[in-house]
DNA sequence: GTTGGTCAACGTTCAGG
DNA sequence: CCTGAACGTTGACCAAC
């Protein structure tokens, strides 16, 4: 056994587990949830395939059109690729790459999360998930939270009105729907120590004062900006498109204003004078 | 943890894995939630080996300069005895498979990144570079940006694992292996597409062609303002001043967010920086 | 072969509950 | 505390030259 072979090897496990959980089915009526419990098949199955001699053989085929495989586009783990039939073709990994992809992009209309429902913003940890179950998973795994179903049942409902009743059954879900707890990545610097960056540069404090004061000076008409404002709520709504888009442009002529009369905006090169 | 010990491990916890997954399908049905279950309380914290400044400590095997084991090779890492999840669904392992899978690019040469040890593709501003240190530098060093270590050591390591932990460790050990600041280049044109939107805030009849242009390669999100404008306005006429006040402010906050990422930006005085 | 840009999927932030 | 909408960052991939 070489290390190829093991980086190989999950994959295999994919295709393989695949048909055999549309069998269970059957066991498993009660949830309507991918099954992911119960087949104890697609195991041995998983195993069988870890240990045959050739660990290049349907694999190889998978990394060869690499373009097919690109990120993004993962191959619908409904499909089974390699299981029954070994003799495949790159003619058929394109169709069904391509297939695949269609039927991806034309559902991307109603993305929701495969935990709770919601509506999905995308892919998070390998699942299609809302922004709350993302959040959820990351911290739960992140800080490696144990939770406890209170109803002691581990069968609480996760949709989207219930999903914060149980952290533990929602843990369970996010974990049996397929989210893959390696994807969490380590935290991170804190941005707020380090992008403000004002702070850090070391600002001198004269500098600052001199700032304040410019500003202070150079209120470009904001009693202006007021008044009109005012006056131009009282015309009415009817054309309420009309007084947006007059008052955006005074807004930013203004700050071109603002910006031209910058004591250090003479310092800037000219054609970013002109740009301005 | 020493780096090196664990350089050839992958496989012993891609075995262990496997062991792991079989018993815990052999032993359970339904309630298999974590095993270390029946606390008193709901919420118990769980006890981990590893460091927390480094709870992905073990991942640091995945570093080694070995052109199997790249970025997000999760296939590899296990929690060892700290696993709070154990693996249970045969969706995660598609999943990981296809995570795996589809984080791997092909395998052409030995070239490791002299910042981070990452897969290098090739040099890039002078050295070997990985694409995480690649575009990190180029970003740095077009938007100016000025990091501080929050450990304010200045000595954070760079590897793989932890490059992404201090941005200005990270830059710095550019600068040290040699990256050439001289060689990232200025903005291209981007995509032309927000011409429609720019257009559509109908606020620049005076300006020259020069700043629309400029302003449509930075289009910076004015996709979203767009659409907010729309909806804003079908919100109705009663909160009409609450409405343009919104959308002010959204202005504002978009030009003072273009303004400082133009390049020439920071040519400005700090404390005009400051000011905007 | 080394630039550039793109954008999905990571990250953090912080009102609000 | 926890949650999740909003926004910033990263890096694999691709085009241009
Ligand atoms: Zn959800
Ligand atoms: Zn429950
Ligand atoms: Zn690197
Ligand atoms: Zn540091």
């Amino acid at each position: 056994m070489n290390i190829t072979e093991n980086k190989h090897s999950p994959m295999n496990n994919d295709n393989s587990s695949i048909g055999l959980i549309i069998d269970d089915k059957s066991s498993n009526k009660h949830e309507k949830q991918r099954s992911s419990l119960n087949s104890s098949n697609s195991l041995i199955h998983f195993k069988t395939n870890f240990n045959t001699e050739n660990p290049f053989g349907i694999f190889s085929m998978c990394l060869s059109p690499s373009k097919l495989f690109r990120s993004h586009s993962y191959i619908n783990h409904r499909f089974d690729l390699a299981e029954p039939y070994p003799t495949l073709s790159h003619a058929y990994f394109a169709n069904i790459a391509k297939y695949t992809e269609n039927n991806r992009t034309s559902i991307n209309n109603n993305l929701s999360c495969e935990v709770c429902g919601d509506v999905s913003s995308g892919k998070h940890y390998g699942i299609l998930a809302c922004n709350g179950c993302s959040g959820f998973f990351k911290r739960s795994v992140r800080r490696k939270l144990i939770y406890r179903c209170q109803a002691s049942t581990g069968r609480c409902v996760i949709d989207k009105a219930h999903r914060n009743q149980c952290q533990a059954c929602r843990l369970k879900k996010c974990l049996q729907m397929g989210m893959i707890k390696e994807a969490v990545q380590n935290e991170r610097q804190q941005r707020s120590d380090t992008q403000i960056r004002i702070d850090s540069i070391g600002c001198h404090y004269d500098h600052t004062g001199t700032t304040i004061s410019v500003m202070h000076h150079r209120p470009f008409q904001q009693t202006n900006l007021t008044s009109d404002l005012t006056s131009l709520t009282k015309q009415g709504a009817n054309n309420l498109d009309e007084t947006i888009y007059t008052i955006s442009s005074q807004i930013l002529l203004m700050i071109i204003k603002w910006i031209r009369n910058l004591p250090t905006f003479l310092n800037l090169p000219i054609c970013d004078q002109l740009l301005i």
